[in-house]
DNA sequence: TCACTAGTGCGAGAACAGTTGCATTAACAT
DNA sequence: ATGTTAATGCAACTGTTCTCGCACTAGTGA
């Protein structure tokens, strides 16, 4: 039989906030389990079993972090919505502490964080189709306009560029990525490839 | 002075090829320095001592995994080329066992492994760049196309969706981002901004 | 109020990562 | 060949991470 109440519940608060904690002050690298737990005045031991490594620890933040009212801007264009999408993306990924990249990081560490980060992001690109919804009643791009895609197009070259590759944020690149993917829309490169579409062959590679 | 010859060359081909091995049987997880340097038959300090860490193995990896003639393919058109590319990272992501994915897990781990990894990506870059070139002289995009941008929009949705997103391979996808890259190129969109150019301002986010 | 038990605290200890001092080996120059 | 010394082998040591068994605390339902 499950306990959610008192204790279980104030425990689970105290070592989420004292996770929050640590990573703000020390980053990624200094998170572990028993600073965590001292942090939190609770023994490791209760750490270990109930979210069983860092991991486990930061696909809770996580799932916690996923339950906010965020939003996209509507700033009343699909280029102005994109770029107001990558700014925050930009901003997120080079924030001081870097919480996102941490989360990021975590996630080539542990299989729980990874499938949090999954449904955090789906989450976020589910509340960003309205975007292209706009966009299509607008009549900005043709019907039948992909938002998935589209918006992975806008957004993709931003993480590649700055949580893969690590390099710093060039000037333009959100805006320019966003120009490029908001003038492809448009050209209707993202609408649905017509039934029996295969990819042209290649040629010998 | 410095011994580059006969047993300290022999030792970091051993070492270097129980990486790999270790890499390929049993993944990044159990990749460990003392299961290293007992697969090479070399004791754990002299690992320690040559490479630091685990990141420094791979980085050394890394940087020889560099020295290779790979060029792009030629198809004679910017889609065919643009395909054939990405062809091959979404080879390279979902190889099994996947090596590739361990080596850009390993890059959040250690800083020495996440330059050599983007030594690494900016040399493959730096050859594909004759893709754009080549693509110019057919009249196919206008001169003045930047070439790294053009790239990183055509690869970066798959580095985005298997890397980071951690999803399964979506058919069509290496396909619709290197269409996308292709028409938003042929429009002008990779042109150099004009002197001047800044972002629209999007309002209030 | 009182038994029941999920969840927690505690300490011992195993397992692993990483370091240090010293002896030994073998590449290089002469 | 022979001495020099960079590089390696070896063993003992430190410190951290993680596990396990048992006692105890505090929600929960009667």
């Amino acid at each position: 039989m499950s306990r959610p109440g008192g204790r279980t519940g104030r425990i689970r608060r105290q070592v989420l906030d004292a996770v929050r904690a640590e990573l703000v002050e020390h980053g990624y690298d200094a998170l572990s389990v028993d600073a965590v737990a001292t942090r939190a005045g609770v023994h490791r031991t209760t750490v270990y079993r109930r979210w069983r490594d860092v991991g486990g620890l930061l696909a809770d933040v996580f799932d916690t972090a996923g339950d906010d009212a965020w939003q996209p801007a509507d700033t009343g264009s699909l280029l102005g919505d994109l770029l107001a999408l990558n700014d925050q993306i930009l901003a997120a990924l080079t924030e001081r502490p870097p919480a996102t990249m941490a989360l990021i990081a975590a996630s080539f560490r542990s299989e729980d964080a990874a499938r949090a980060l999954g449904r955090f992001w789906e989450d976020r690109y589910a509340r960003c189709e309205p975007i292209v919804g706009r966009a299509v009643e607008r009549g900005e791009v043709p019907p039948g306009t992909l938002a998935r895609p589209l918006l992975i197009c806008a957004t993709a070259p931003l993480y590649h560029r700055l949580a893969l590759m690590r390099l710093p944020a060039e000037p333009g690149l959100a805006a320019m990525a966003a120009r490029t993917a908001a003038l492809a829309a448009s050209t209707g490169a993202f609408t649905a490839p017509e039934p029996g579409f295969t990819a042209p062959e290649p040629g010998d590679i």
